[in-house]
DNA sequence: TGACGTCAAGATCCG
DNA sequence: CGGATCTTGACGTCA
């Protein structure tokens, strides 16, 4: 099984994706922006190979207005190297990619016009993953639409929409349940009826249910069912509801405890888990080491990418992680995760977190000019006296790490924990 | 008409 | 001027 994230990845440098406003949206723009967007993708790519990870959504904003202004550029014929070499790095590590079109991509809308744009964008996304020259089991997930006060017709109109979509679509798309209108019954349901793979999405069926007397594995293992030896593993989305926000909002990071609890909770073969959170690859790599094989040399890379965090938070859990990683032989990564996310979650201190802060500008104060060491300590002593916020030392110490190019900073986690 | 959700661009404010 | 913080944009549905 693989685990993944979807479309941005954080603590990464050089992976922020480019697009612009239709007001500033010329051929030659879009077109400087699909090449930039590759480039970064091709990045995003070797990040997830360097770091175990073989499932990976990718944003539908690569070719921005990839479904409509730039449907009549040749993105993909001017980037014929740079999309082949992508290819072969994704095929040749085993990575299954997907792409999600948002809530706004509508099949099934009573308004032509709406339905029209949304198979633009469908075929958009078909044509993305096929110069990737890759099979269907790299698939495109869609959410049913709405129901215009009669489900019956509603579904009835996707059905019809669904049969005319070009087997280029056809052939990738898969159907989940959604928070507010299909429930995953129904969407079983759907997809009998048009032969389309199901994917199960935990918090959506929590926040509206299909069946509350019924199990995660109850609903995981009749989509099972769905999908067919050409779709590849079954393919489920999983995420954890933020404690404080709205109801269905995702969390900041993946709990470990939960998600180990959900999984060990399914029966039969493990699915492919897409995890929707904030924090993206950090949660998919913390999920990876938890519930796949142990990686001791990642799992020290880890180490070395939380661990001003932890120190800013809490010196205690610093040195008990230390202690345990010293077993080079034991399986410790939950352990380890459950004491980097206790760490996480003690409050603010402006004692230790100055502490991280001087750990950290150690890496630039050699080559730091004095005029920058001066910025640095105004902020530390800003942030010491109240008028002043931590961020703005870690975004300075950040920048300093870019300009200095400290690798091993600029991996860290520490910069947007 | 505005809320919803998500992200980056664009605008504006600050020192 | 750079950097921090705000508002806007892009999409469709629904109250």
């Amino acid at each position: 099984m693989r685990i993944g994230y979807a479309c941005l990845t954080v603590a990464v440098e050089g992976t922020q994706i480019k697009t612009c406003t239709l007001k500033t949206a010329t051929e030659e723009r879009l077109l400087s922006l699909a090449d930039e967007n590759l480039r970064t993708l091709e990045r995003m790519v070797d990040y997830n190979i360097a770091n175990g990870i073989r499932l990976y959504r990718i944003s539908s904003d690569i070719v921005p207005f990839g479904s409509s202004i730039a449907a009549a550029l040749p993105w993909d014929a001017l980037n014929r190297r740079r999309l082949d070499t992508l290819a072969q790095k994704i095929a040749l590590s085993g990575m299954r990619v997907s792409m999600h079109p948002g809530q706004y991509t509508v099949l099934n809308s009573p308004d032509a016009d709406v339905v029209r744009r949304a198979v633009e964008d469908l075929n958009y996304h078909a044509r993305f993953l096929d110069a990737l020259h890759l099979d269907a089991t790299h698939k495109i997930i869609l959410h049913v639409g709405g129901k215009y006060g009669d489900a019956a017709a509603a579904l009835a109109r996707f059905a019809s929409v669904y049969r005319d979509l070009s087997s280029a679509v056809t052939r990738r798309l898969v159907l989940e349940n959604d928070g507010d209108i299909y429930t995953i019954a129904e969407v079983l349901d759907l997809c009998g009826r048009i032969g389309a793979p199901a994917v199960y999405d935990n918090l959506h069926n929590a926040i509206h249910p299909a069946d509350g007397t019924k199990s995660d594995d109850f609903w995981v293992s009749l989509c099972r069912g769905t999908w067919r030896p050409t779709d590849g593993a079954q393919k489920t989305h999983y995420s954890q509801q933020h404690p404080l926000k709205s109801r269905g909002a995702h969390s900041d990071t993946i709990a470990v405890d939960p998600f180990l609890d959900y999984c060990h909770r399914l029966s039969g073969e493990l699915p492919d888990i897409m995890l929707e959170v904030k924090d993206k690859n950090r949660s998919a790599v913390k999920c990876g080491l938890c519930l796949l094989e142990a990686n001791q040399r990642l799992l020290e890379t880890e180490w070395g990418r939380y661990k001003y965090s932890v120190l800013e938070r809490s010196p205690q859990e610093y040195q008990a992680i230390r202690e345990l990683l010293k077993d080079k032989a034991g399986d410790n990564a939950v352990a380890f995760y459950r004491a980097v996310g206790r760490a996480l979650a003690a409050p603010e201190d402006k004692g230790r977190a100055v502490n991280a802060l001087e750990h950290v500008w150690g890496y630039v104060s050699e080559d730091a000019t004095s005029a920058e060491a001066r910025r640095y300590a105004s902020l530390r002593d800003g942030y010491l006296r109240g008028d002043m916020r931590l961020r703005q030392a870690k975004s300075a110490l950040y920048r300093l790490a870019v300009k200095y190019r400290q690798d091993y900073l600029l991996g860290s986690y520490y910069f947007t924990l």
